[in-house]
DNA sequence: TGAATGATCACG
DNA sequence: GTGATCATTCAT
């Protein structure tokens, strides 16, 4: 199999679809990012979707501000976040630019890195494995993304989403309300694949 | 269950 | 300027 680093970033017009489809398609990619040394690989399992303007649970709902003016950029732009003070969450933007949808990425199984992303976590005891990336501030904390990162583009070669040549089929494929949100709550727009043992929760 | 911790945004 | 809110996590 083609080294990660070698491998070719999924095309940006990839992103620029509606943002459900692309959510969905996410699950099972890699997110390979490379920061001086380390090197990280990891499967995404579980992301969820956050439509623009009419999706009152967005950040975009509001429409543009200095934070989230990444959610409308192009699809294929970063959107990093701080949340609680503690953490970051990141985002691809999707959809054309001047729409404020985004995919969030919530946990992902790794591939590369163990030992850096252990050690990136910063617990007192070491974390399971299934635990390492099990959240999206974890996820982040663990591959050393920050806000350096927004507003980047999905396709370079040290930050980059690539294919992995997973297929998953619709049934595969789990929903539920997304987490930690109180609104819109009858829509399903989180998703992750089904009896994986790296989603969050 | 609650504490930690700070940026953001709506309001005035 | 102020204050409520927040797409979380860990340890109690």
């Amino acid at each position: 199999m083609k080294l990660p680093e070698q491998s070719s970033p999924l095309p940006l017009k990839f992103y620029q679809r509606d943002t459900v489809t692309v959510a969905k398609d996410l699950l099972g990619k890699g997110l390979y990012v490379k920061k001086n040394k380390s090197q990280f690989l990891c499967e995404i399992v579980e992301v969820e979707a956050y439509l623009g303007e009419r999706d009152e649970a967005s950040h975009s709902f509001r429409g543009m501000t200095p934070r989230n003016r990444s959610m409308f950029e192009a699809g294929g732009t970063a959107y990093v976040y701080l949340i609680y003070g503690f953490y970051f969450c990141v985002n691809v933007a999707t959809e054309e630019k001047g729409i404020g949808a985004a995919v969030l990425f919530r946990a992902a199984a790794p591939l590369s890195g163990h030992k850096e992303m252990q050690r990136n976590r910063k617990l007192k005891e070491p974390s399971k494995p299934e635990k390492l990336l099990s959240g999206p501030g974890k996820l982040t904390q663990a591959l050393g993304i920050n806000r350096t990162f927004d507003g980047r583009k999905f396709d370079l070669p040290d930050f980059k989403i690539i294919d992995l040549g997973n297929v998953l089929s619709e049934a595969e494929i789990g929903s539920s309300p997304r987490i930690g949100i109180s609104k819109a709550k009858d829509q399903h727009l989180r998703f992750f694949i089904k009896n994986s043992p790296w989603l969050s929760r």
